[in-house]
DNA sequence: ACCTGAACACCGTTCAAGT
DNA sequence: ACCTGAACACCGTTCAAGT
């Protein structure tokens, strides 16, 4: 039992902390060194533990992965389930949104990855779709949901307040915005409304849905 | 008129070589100091040119915005000019995939951005949607695009080649795949007709324009 | 088996100094 | 006005050395 580290370093200690420290600190502070001195130890100690940082990131990819929700497959009507882990993506994504342009990489799957995948494409199957449509279902609902997260945590436009803000910052940089009357109708809109993301999303994914649906009937 | 470069160095001229440096050598390449190399300077030089790194990211994500074509508000119907653009967009980021994660960045938009999306919205208010609905299709089809894009520059099904590498390497370092039998059929059938990308992406595009045809009718 | 100190080859950026 | 050398505060990673 060392003076500091009661609990021994692992793997999952390692990733745990990475996590969090990408979470609440920004992913650019997610560096060996300061991962390091958070759990009280070298950053060279890490390396026993993790193969680099490419592998580190895959461990924490991996975990955002298991926190996304899906039924089992043949235990729901295809869309609900399809559904309710859209909406499970968007809010594991948003709470990882430093995740959102690893989760499709080219590195090896981890476990949780293909578990979730292999629940997608079950959910479809189940519910009737041929192996193509099944396919072309899961590529149009992730394309949707990874693009709709990567949107959303670009965006500035939460309250009417933050979209007015914006508005007039880009007011004063932009002489000409009076060429753009079509944007200009769109920020004094959203000004007065403002964006409910939430709402948003679920009205994209419903369009979707609604058209796979189709696509399903057609067979 | 000093002995290496000719032409004095500018904005331009750093903006168009740090694209080129991203572009064929990848993103991770593209540093103040290989650019600077590039340039046939030291790295502090461009800083004549540039605020900083982000100042340079910023200018290369509106170079982008700028390769995306999208017809003149009013001047064809907005379906063809909706399907266009966004055919145009996936095609501007399979050449810079590096600039995916950036577009939708909380920096303020550049002039090519600004004239991009007055275009989009424009097409919307112009083919007969209300206020709302452009919001909708817009954020919509942009969604679809930057997810696709996403999973298109991570995954490696270009070919049942490719397909058949990458699930043999799974199979390996995956020992119960078979209690995956969803995902396992998945592979198979890649294997066999491979993965068109370009039919994929239209797919889920006309899909999409399908929707949002409705949406515009019940107005 | 696990941890560390020193080192290597890099980063972005500042600043005073050159022309 | 533009470029540079030296410097600062960082990176990820290797490796021999410690326990």
């Amino acid at each position: 039992m060392s003076p500091r580290t009661r609990t021994p370093l692992n793997r999952d200690r390692v990733l745990k902390a990475a996590l969090d420290l990408a979470d609440t600190r920004g992913f650019e502070d997610l560096t060996m060194r300061k991962l390091a001195k958070e759990l009280g130890v070298e950053a060279m100690s890490l390396y026993n533990h993790v193969r680099n940082k490419e592998d580190l990131l895959a461990g924490l990819v991996d975990i955002v992965f298991g926190e996304i929700e899906v039924a089992e497959p043949g235990s729901a009507d295809w869309r609900t389930a399809m559904r309710e882990r859209s909406l499970s993506m968007r809010e594991a994504l948003l709470r990882h949104p430093w995740a959102i342009g690893l989760m499709e990489g080219r590195a090896r799957p981890g476990p949780e990855n293909i578990r979730y995948h292999n629940a997608v494409v079950g959910c479809l199957r189940e519910g009737g779709f041929a192996f193509r449509e099944a396919v072309h279902a899961m590529s149009a609902l992730d394309a949707y949901t990874y693009g709709f997260a990567l949107q959303e945590r670009g965006l500035p436009f939460e309250t009417p307040e933050e979209s007015a803000q914006v508005m007039d910052a880009q007011r004063a940089q932009v002489p000409d915005m009076d060429s753009y009357p079509y944007l200009v109708e769109v920020a004094t809109e959203l000004q007065k409304a403002g964006y409910d993301y939430a709402k948003e999303f679920a009205f994209g994914l419903d369009l979707i849905l609604d058209g796979l649906e189709g696509l399903r009937a057609a067979k």
